[in-house]
DNA sequence: TTGAAAGCGCTACCAT
DNA sequence: ATGGTAGCGCTTTCAA
C-alpha cells in the first residue's frame, strides 16, 4: 500500500511530526511542542524559530498522539441523526454545532437513517475515537452500547427522541400540547370527521402526538373512529397513498392532522390534484408554509440543537446533577389550509 | 477537573483499556488485541475468554491509540459543507455519508456556515485528526492548510464548487447549461425581459450560472438589461426584498431566473404576494415543485455525494492519476410558473 | 499458539 | 529558558 507520494513537488510526503519540526528549528522536541502551545517559559525568538520551521513544514498537530496522552478528546463532539435529507434535523444540528463551536469545540455529525444497526455503529465510532460527548436522534429503543459509554462518564445529550432505557439528559417537544392545539384548531373550524397521518406507529414522539389528538378528540366528547387514524406511512409517499385511500372512503375524513413534516409532503401532493381537498394542519414547521398556505404546529430545531449543545457543554464540563429533561414549546401557525370552517357536518 | 465517575454503579470509570481486558482474561495484551482483531493464531476458547472479558468490562477499542500506531485513520472522512440549513447540501452528504459506509467509513460532518474562516478551522479539525481524506464544498477561493494536506498526501475531493489554487478531483454541476435551459425556456415561452436573482456575486457556481443566462440572451440576440440582473441577493430575504424591487420597476421582467434554491424561496414569497406574478424558474431541484407548481432545472445533489464519495474511495485506495472534473447534468422540469406565455411583449 | 519489547507522536514530570 | 525520559493504548516485530 503506496503511501500517495506528492506527485511532483520537493515537499517531504506524510504528515510532519514535531520531532522533525524540532530538528529542523534546532530545539529540542519539548520546546517545540511548548512553542506551539503557547506555553510560558520560552524565549520569543525561539518560539519564532519553531514556528517558522513548523510553517515551512507545513506541520499540523496530531490530535490523535495529543488526546491519545492527554487522556481523551476534549475538542470533538459525536452527533447522530436520523434523516439527512430532514430539514428538522438538519435545523437541530445546525444550531448545535454553532453553539459548540463557540465553546471552541467541533461537531462531527453521523447519520442512521433510521436504521438502528448504522445508528449503532456510528456511535460506536465516535465512542472510539473518545469523543467529548454525544447528541444523539436515537432510531432505537435499545442502546447497549451507550449505556456502557455513560457509565464510563461520557456525557449524552438526547434530542427529540426520549431514551427509555438510558438516564440521560433529553431535550423533547411538548408533543401532546402540540398535537392538541392542532386538533382543537380543527374542532373551532367545526370539523367533527378528522383524519390523522402517521409515521412510524413505535416512534414515541409520533405515539405522544397520537395520544394529543385521542386525548382533544375526547375532551371534546367526539367518538374517535379508529379507521381515520392512519398511523403506519411511514415515508411522504406512503402518506400520500393513505391519505388518497382516506378521501376515496366512503365517509372521508374533513380536515387532516400530519404528524411530522414528511407526513406533510405527502399530503400536500394528495391535496393539490383534488379541488376541494381537506382542512390541513401538521406538525413541524415548513420553509414555505406562508407560501403554500399550510397550516403548521410550529417548533424550533434551532432551540433544541442549542439547548441540546448547551446541556451537553454543562455535562463535559463536569455538571453531575441528576439527568435533566426539558420540554420545548409549539406554536399553532393557522393559513389558508385551516381557514375554512365546515360547511356540511357529520356526526355528533 | 473530576473525571465524570459513574454516579452509583460498581462499574469501573473511565474507559477500560486493552490491558485490563487482557488482566481480566489472564492472557498477554498481544494476545487480547490478536482476539479482538480476529487476527490468526488464537486458540478458539482463548479468543472466546477474552471477548467475554472485553463485553465485560464494556471494552472499546480506541482507535485514537490504534490509528496512531497504524499511522493515519483509514476509517474515517470527513466533509464540510457550507450551510446546513440548505437541503441541497444535506442531499449531498447523505449520499456520501451512504457511499462511504457501504465501504466500512465513517463520515464526520462539519459545517462553515458559508465563513471562511470557520471552515478553515473545521478543515484543520479534521486534518489535526488524521482523516483518511475530505470531501469539501468550500466558501473559500484560497485554501492553504489544505494545500499542504494534499503535499502531504490527504486525498481531498471537491464538490459543487470548483477549487482554484488546488489541483483536485471536483464534481460540479453543469452550471452554464442548466442556466441555458433555463432561460432558453423562458424565451421560448416568449419572454424577452428576463430576470436574474443571484446569491453572492462571488460564488463560483453562480458566476458561471450567470454567464449561462448571459450567453442565452445572446444567442437570442436580446439585449442584456444589467438592471435586470440582481447577483447579490445573499439569502432568501435578500432574494425576496431584490424581487420585490425589480417587480416595482416602471419596467419589470415578464419573467425571473433565481440561481438557486435559497433565491427561489425568497421569490416565491414575493410573487405570492401577487395577483399576477411573473414566471419563474429556478436553479436547484425544490422538493414540492411540482405543488408549488414551480419550474426548476433540477439536478442531483445525491449524484453529487455519491460520485464524489467514490472518487475519495478510489483515492484513499491509492489511485494516483491526475486530478478529474465531473460535470454532472442537470434536467429542466417545467410547472405552471412558467407554463403561460406572454401576452404582451416588451422590445425587440 | 502465545508473549516481551519497542515505538507511533505527543505531553507530563523532573532535571538542568 | 531548555531538555531528557517516561508513558498514553495500541500494534508490530521477533522470540519462545
Amino acid at each position: 500500500m503506496a503511501e500517495g507520494a506528492a506527485p511532483d513537488r520537493p515537499a517531504p510526503p506524510g504528515h510532519p511530526t514535531l520531532r522533525q519540526v524540532a530538528e529542523a528549528a534546532g530545539v529540542s522536541i519539548k520546546t517545540a511542542s511548548r512553542a506551539l502551545n503557547d506555553e510560558p517559559h520560552v524565549a520569543p525568538r525561539t518560539s519564532e524559530r519553531v514556528r517558522a520551521a513548523a510553517d515551512a513544514l507545513g506541520y499540523r498537530r496530531n490530535l490523535l498522539a495529543r488526546d491519545l496522552r492527554t487522556r481523551s478528546a476534549s475538542t470533538a463532539v459525536g452527533m447522530v441523526i436520523a434523516d439527512a435529507a430532514n430539514p428538522f434535523y438538519n435545523g437541530i444540528s445546525l444550531a448545535a454545532g454553532a453553539t459548540l463551536a463557540e465553546a471552541g469545540m467541533l461537531l462531527f455529525l453521523g447519520f442512521s437513517d433510521e436504521d438502528p444497526a448504522l445508528e449503532a455503529r456510528t456511535v460506536q465510532g465516535f465512542l472510539e475515537r473518545r469523543v467529548a460527548g454525544l447528541l444523539v436522534v436515537s432510531s432505537r429503543t435499545e442502546h447497549p452500547e451507550l449505556r456502557s459509554a455513560i457509565q464510563q462518564g461520557v456525557p449524552v445529550v438526547f434530542l427529540d427522541r426520549p431514551a427509555r432505557d438510558l438516564a440521560v439528559d433529553q431535550v423533547l417537544f411538548d408533543n401532546i400540547g402540540g398535537a392538541i392545539s392542532a386538533i382543537q384548531h380543527l374542532l373551532a373550524q367545526g370539523h367533527r370527521r378528522i383524519g390523522v397521518i402517521g409515521d412510524h406507529g413505535a416512534l414515541p414522539t409520533h405515539r405522544e402526538r397520537i395520544s394529543g389528538v385521542r386525548r382533544a378528540l375526547r375532551e371534546a366528547s367526539i367518538e374517535i373512529d379508529e379507521r381515520l387514524l392512519l398511523t403506519d406511512a411511514q415515508d411522504a409517499a406512503g402518506a400520500e397513498a393513505a391519505l388518497e385511500r382516506l378521501l376515496a372512503s366512503p365517509d372521508p375524513p374533513t380536515a387532516v392532522f400530519t404528524t411530522n413534516n414528511r407526513m406533510m409532503v405527502g399530503a400536500l401532493h394528495a391535496c393539490a390534484r383534488r379541488s376541494s381537498p381537506p382542512a390541513l394542519i401538521g406538525f413541524d414547521d415548513l420553509e414555505l408554509a406562508d407560501v403554500l398556505g399550510t397550516s403548521v404546529v410550529a417548533n424550533s430545531p434551532e432551540e433544541m440543537g442549542r439547548r441540546g449543545a448547551a446541556m451537553l457543554l454543562e455535562r463535559i464540563g463536569g455538571l453531575t446533577d441528576r439527568p435533566r429533561r426539558v420540554r420545548l414549546p409549539t406554536h399553532l401557525v393557522p393559513h389558508r389550509s385551516t381557514a375554512t370552517s365546515v360547511p356540511r357536518d357529520a356526526e355528533a
